[in-house]
DNA sequence: CGACAAATTGCAAACGTTTGCAAAGAAAAT
DNA sequence: ATTTTCTTTGCAAACGTTTGCAATTTGTCG
């Protein structure tokens, strides 16, 4: 019966009506407009608010052509069935929803099978959303690229990889892998075994900063002490498992997250190993978890609120047509249980002086 | 210089241009109406395809009058600088997004102050949502009430409560009190201690299941056996380290959720104190976190696809202008290491028989 | 008192779709 | 050959905003 196809929803004609103006006028005062007599806006400023009213988003958008939201999309691989990955990407998740809705911009959340990643255009092709935020680059460097040479409007989180095309925001890996490193070797430990997987760019850095501490402490890298843990968490606890059962020949553990060095400490505990007095365990990330477990987990920290800030400003920025862009964000250690320093005798202090 | 604002993206026109059909032609063959010709169809399809076009939403939503957005949002409370708080509402927001992507909706992800909840209405009038899901209900009962009652189709996540307008889906909390005690009762415990703040309608629902099985079990409830641990984190180390420093007379634990358990564990391990031999310990959610700690977490399970699903179907029945419901979903325990059910001498089977 | 500027308002044309209706053919029935 | 039916297409009017422009009112100055 009724004229309208969308349901009885009050619009700025309402307003209007009642308020004995136009609907120009209405539209004008509720964004402010200085054309519009002070009074006359604090009326019908006054009037929407309290008939609840909002603008129809579709149709501002529509007018503006411009759309206040921006999609955020987090990886789905096939085989995976958690439904999503790994604590640390939820961390940054959160720091981005707080960091689009303090700016005023729609945050659309998508998973994505890694297969249909170029399906992705089409959030910013049917003005969905202005740009795209993607966490994790794994699916498909190949893809990204291709996707940002199209003019969309994407910003990465990731490892800087060479020719990519793409804004990608990353924190400093190879500084990461060389303090978490370091340290174990202030811990005096003398076989830190590297938990891994190297083909992920991100662990590759990680990899060079834990092979550059260790050259610079006179050591190498043994190819016996790496082992290629995936990142998901079953599998990881599988293939971590299995590591232990075949040796047990190191003192310090190395994990490229905090998932990963969790469950180390939980296999270890179990064959009655102890953490850190016989092993020493560094994690990524500093997830909160880490410091509510037992022992509490040294970690490399992630500026996970600047991340987020960052990958932000490269979707605005280079859908300004700016030109693709490498961010690096400083990573700390912070130091808890899971290690223990030396007493003093053979820290990093004394390597300073000559022996 | 360009006539229109949106930049160049390519639109409906265009195809029609090309394919040399009007506008009509191109938009009932996309949407695959048997109105058009076949090969016409194929054609246009085609095409589109080639173009990688995909259709503004925001057009089509106005012409439409309906959205294919569901807005889902996640509680932040004010004090609590935890990017998002809980690993079971991050579970379970990953189970909402693949629902919404596989069912074809797009999921706008807010998350809200408690104090600005009365704005989401906002995100229904403005168009950008047909309805939204509120995880965690313990934002303010009354708001969602005023919402529901106000005609935004909205399904929440939480305990069932009397008196609630809205649309409710929730795990069975008594049930699951029930069974973590029962099990513990069956591990021939005396001194169960419930960790949980009963002022949240759920751990009030986890408390009387908790009491009933004691009750049931020729016991009762001691009050110097509850202690009222929040759930956020770092408010909980701080709670239960305090808890473990004036009392260890008890020999059991049910934690109101995984991440509550998990710290005691960890605070239990400094104290020296060993989980299961000294001090069983049940959790709450069943995080797949749970099963990767030392020693493994025995948990109540709640089914979170399906979850995902009920909420996803309330809001869209709701919306409809189906009456609010409750939805209640069947809780499991789920036996870990944490626990130690007694050998069969004096388990819950010689309870059955006479002493 | 007339002319001109400034302030405030309204008109109407977009924005990119969908869809009721009419039109134009083509095929079938008479 | 004429009418009827069916298939396929296009026209044009929405959907709810924003905004350039013109129109109106009011104020100021000579």
């Amino acid at each position: 019966m009724s004229k309208n196809l969308t349901s009885n929803k009050t619009q700025m004609v309402d307003i209007a009506r009642i308020a004995g103006v136009s609907v120009s006028t209405v539209s004008r005062a509720l964004a402010g407009s200085t054309l519009v007599n002070d009074e006359t806006r604090k009326r019908i400023v006054e009037l929407a608010k309290s008939l609840r009213f909002s603008a129809n988003v579709g149709a501002q958008n529509l007018r503006r052509g411009q759309s206040q939201t921006i999609a955020v999309v987090l990886p789905k691989s096939t085989a995976d069935q958690q439904p999503v990955s790994d604590p640390f990407f939820i961390a940054l998740l959160g720091e981005l929803a707080d960091a689009l809705t303090s700016r005023g911009y729609d945050m659309l959340l998508t998973r994505v099978d890694e297969a249909q990643i170029d399906d992705i255009e089409g959030l910013v092709g049917s003005g969905r959303a202005l740009g795209i935020v993607v966490i994790g680059q794994w699916l498909h460097h190949y893809a990204l690229t291709a996707l940002s040479s199209r003019g969309i409007p994407i910003a990465v989180w990731g490892a800087a990889l060479p020719g990519s095309n793409y804004f990608i925001v990353g924190s400093d890996n190879r500084l990461g892998g060389q303090l978490a490193t370091q340290h174990l070797i202030d811990c005096g430990r003398k076989k830190i075994m590297f938990l891994g997987d190297t083909r992920l760019p991100e662990v590759a850095l990680r990899f060079e900063g834990y092979r550059d501490a260790l050259i610079a402490n006179g050591g190498m890298v043994n190819p016996g002490l790496t082992a290629a843990i995936p990142f998901e968490a079953k599998a990881a606890r599988r293939a971590l498992a299995d590591l232990f059962a075949h040796t047990s020949d190191f003192d310090a553990l190395f994990a490229c997250s905090d998932l990963m060095a969790m469950t180390a400490n939980a296999l270890l505990a179990a064959r009655g190993i102890r953490v850190p007095q016989d092993v020493c365990v560094v994690g990524y990330d500093d997830l909160s978890l880490a410091s509510q477990v037992h022992p509490t987990l040294t970690s490399v920290r992630q500026p996970l609120a600047d991340a987020a800030q960052a990958l932000l400003d490269g979707v605005l920025y280079v859908r300004e047509g700016g030109a693709a862009k490498m961010v690096i964000l400083p990573t700390g250690l912070v130091e808890r249980e899971s290690t223990l320093r030396r007493s003093a005798t053979k820290s990093a202090k004394s390597a300073q002086t000559k022996k």
